[in-house]
DNA sequence: TAAAGTAGTTAATTTTATTAACCAAATAAT
DNA sequence: ATTATTTGGTTAATAAAATTAACTACTTTA
């Protein structure tokens, strides 16, 4: 009944970019930092947390001659998600 | 959409504990202890802190010569983990 | 009466998360 | 045209949180 909670998403910062990426498939570094409310450099790290762990794809490229970084959720990222929305379910009481 | 989580809730061991606390209403500290396979060191710590917070009561008495530690929810923590299970509801997409 | 067990607490350490400082390039101001 | 500011980040330093290890106090067993 009460699984571990993936410790990778059971963060709320990176939990709030999972859940934001899930529905979006993709999003850029500046309307995550946006949307999430985190600073820069938690955000970056953080995702880079995400990279590294296999749940999202970090694609950096330009625009208009600025750095611009795209964040997409990987399968792995879905599944991981999912899963975690189980587990948790448990912990809540919801079915 | 995306409230905060309280930080009391949103860590494993606290959420474990007020999950068998939101059903079983009184628990004993050992019971806690195997249900939620925490160490009797981390668990005193983080009873402590919801104990801090208001959401238990702790009651310390004795049984068989031993002390005997249980635990009750608080109405206030109740109030609590309902807010949080609201509050997750936007992270993980539930209606 | 010494050893081992129960039921915890507290101090020390490790792990995580957040902030603050920094970097590289672009644009705007002087 | 070189100084200041802004954009879009990264990395190093710090703060906060969680976990473990060590300790307390008492009890039971040998």
């Amino acid at each position: 009944m009460l699984n571990e909670l993936d410790p990778l998403l059971h963060s709320q910062l990176r939990l709030s970019i999972m859940s934001l990426l899930v529905s979006l498939e993709e999003a850029e570094f500046v309307y995550l930092k946006e949307k999430t409310k985190a600073s820069a450099g938690n955000l970056s790290l953080q995702l880079d947390k995400l990279k590294e762990a296999g749940y999202v794809e970090v694609i950096k490229t330009f625009k208009n001659n600025y750095p611009l970084t795209k964040c997409k959720i990987t399968k792995k990222g879905i599944k991981a998600f999912e899963k975690y929305i189980n587990d948790i379910k448990g912990y809540l009481h919801l079915e």
